[in-house]
RNA sequence: CGGGGCAUAGCGCAGUCUGGUAGCGCGUCUGGUUUGGGACCAGAAGGUCGCAGGUUCGAAUCCUGCUGCCCCGACCA
């Protein structure tokens, strides 16, 4: 706010596994950190109070949010990981406009299906636009546009981009916003069996991007509501905040997931993983069946709300075919691709972490999301032995790649204390006279409260790793 | 879209019934004392009372219209 330190590095994502490894350290007293000790009257649920409070994000207009410096890392952070798994599993990165033409919806017949949600404009020549809602039409307009040969096939492509759907009541904040950001992927395969592969790529994609998340999802069958089409699986997180009513079998929150070694390429292996992950009962209450879900010993039976947080369709043909996205087979006859489409909502998920991850105090970031590693808190601004002490801590951390964030406003210790929590970072470091005195810091776990002395030099070294 | 509610300083609120030109707490700024769980003292800044009309000598307050936002319900990543 007050002038930038230094240029941070511009961080492209692909840049592979180790791209965020560059230190994004920033000093509070340079920061634009607007916290607010009160909790704004409109914010019902905990995730919204949480948000505004710590400064992460700042309402505009109905559902629609502006992402304030801290708000707007989570979101980075949670966009590169959905980025690298949809990369890992064979999607391909591109970036659709926002705004559409209505031509390509009449195309589809969705024009005038899609109803009031979606938001219709219209440009200076009276010519019928909108804002995307989602990107089936014109994903599959560029794939026709160019692609004629099943040799060309599989193919997946995505892009991460703002959408809007004119919801008939926004609430919850980034929970059910109008205006959200959306990851979108669209497969194109030459027959059913082939989009089976891409849907359980997908599928397996899902599984690791919320586990990395520090989140526990389950699939359940779900409606396919208006993206059409017959195959489909909601991702619902659990959380006692969650919208909506879920029920499982207690196995799936004990279920492995697959690991960074899984071979995409090979159908089977796939095939089993998705069989395993729905092979027991899980349904939100939507497609509920409750002689099925009491058939289960009352043991494992787990009811639960949850949060849906990503959305897998496969829909066949139900756009290639009015469109005319046709490819050549091995035969030499053309025939509509099948398609499937894969959501995941990046600015939803942010909220459903800390709806997953919070205490009374404030957010507990996981540490994949975190916006900062570690808080360093100076609980004598100015003194003379711990200023010296926070400055290496900061210089050291920072030299080492940590995303470090150094409390050193002249504030009291328990106001620092307060503020820490409410950020919810994952590790403090306590550093005052007191400890100073026998040559030690205090460094603090935020998950667990946990608290542990010891040397600065072993504070950087256990805070590096 | 139906039902309820709110709109006064950055945030949380009082004042509206009973009209007389705006107040409290927190935050902000200045100076000082403080410093391990949201310090204290002294001083200061900050508001066309959501907007537009109307009634009145006079409107935050009464009347009319509009707008924005929140909550409950049906829809959704």
């Amino acid at each position: 706010m007050k002038g930038l330190v230094f240029c941070p590095p511009i961080r492209f994502h692909s840049a592979g596994p180790n791209s965020f490894d560059s230190a994004y350290p920033m000093r509070l007293s340079r920061y634009f950190l607007p916290i607010l000790r009160d909790t704004p009257k409109e914010a019902e649920i905990v995730s919204h109070r949480l948000m505004l409070r710590a400064g992460m994000i700042r309402q505009e207009a109905s559902g629609i949010y502006a992402f304030l410096p801290l708000g707007f890392r989570v979101l980075q952070k949670v966009c590169q990981i959905v980025r690298e798994e949809q990369d890992r599993a064979g999607a391909i990165e591109l970036l659709m406009p926002t705004i559409q033409s209505a031509e390509l919806w009449r195309e589809s017949g969705r024009y005038e299906a899609y109803g009031k949600e979606m938001l219709r404009i219209k440009d200076r020549h009276e010519r019928d636009m909108l804002y995307g809602p989602t990107n089936e039409e014109m994903i599959t307009e560029i794939f026709r546009a160019y692609v004629r040969s099943y040799k060309d096939l599989p193919l997946n492509l995505y892009h991460v981009q703002w959408k809007f759907r004119d919801e008939i009541r926004p609430r919850f904040g980034l929970m059910r916003g109008r205006e959200f950001l959306m990851k979108d992927a669209y497969s194109f395969d030459i027959d059913q069996e082939g989009a089976r592969h891409s849907y359980n790529k997908m599928f397996v994609a899902y599984l690791r991007t919320f586990a990395r998340l520090g989140l526990k999802s389950i699939p359940m069958v779900a409606e396919t509501g208006p993206i059409g089409g017959n195959l489909s699986h909601e991702f619902i997180i659990l959380a006692d905040t969650g919208e909506s009513e879920v029920f499982c079998h207690r196995d799936y929150l004990g279920f492995e997931v697959p690991g960074d070694n899984v071979k995409f390429d090979d159908a089977a292996e796939l095939e089993a993983i998705v069989g395993k992950w729905t092979s027991l009962y899980a349904a939100t209450s939507e497609k509920h069946d409750a002689k099925a879900f009491a058939a289960l010993a009352a043991d494992k039976q787990v009811s639960a709300r949850g949060i849906e947080v990503g959305h897998i369709f496969y829909f066949g043909t139900k756009y290639s075919a009015p469109m005319k996205a046709v490819v050549a087979g091995p035969d030499g006859t053309e025939r509509p691709v099948h398609m499937g489409s894969y959501g995941i909502g990046p600015s939803r998920l942010v909220a459903a972490i800390i709806e997953a991850s919070h205490d009374e105090a404030g957010i507990k970031w996981p540490e994949a999301v975190a916006p900062f590693k570690v808080a360093i808190l100076n609980l004598k601004q100015g003194g003379a032995d711990t200023d010296p002490a926070c400055e290496q801590l900061y210089q050291a951390l920072s030299a080492k790649g940590v995303d470090v964030l150094y409390h050193d406003l002249d504030e009291r210790p328990g106001a620092k204390f307060a503020t820490a929590d409410l950020i919810g970072l994952p590790w403090q470091v306590l550093v005052g006279p007191r400890g100073l005195a026998e040559g030690k810091v205090e460094v603090k776990r935020r998950s667990d409260g946990s608290r542990e002395l010891m040397s600065p030099a072993d504070a950087i070294e256990r805070l590096a790793t």
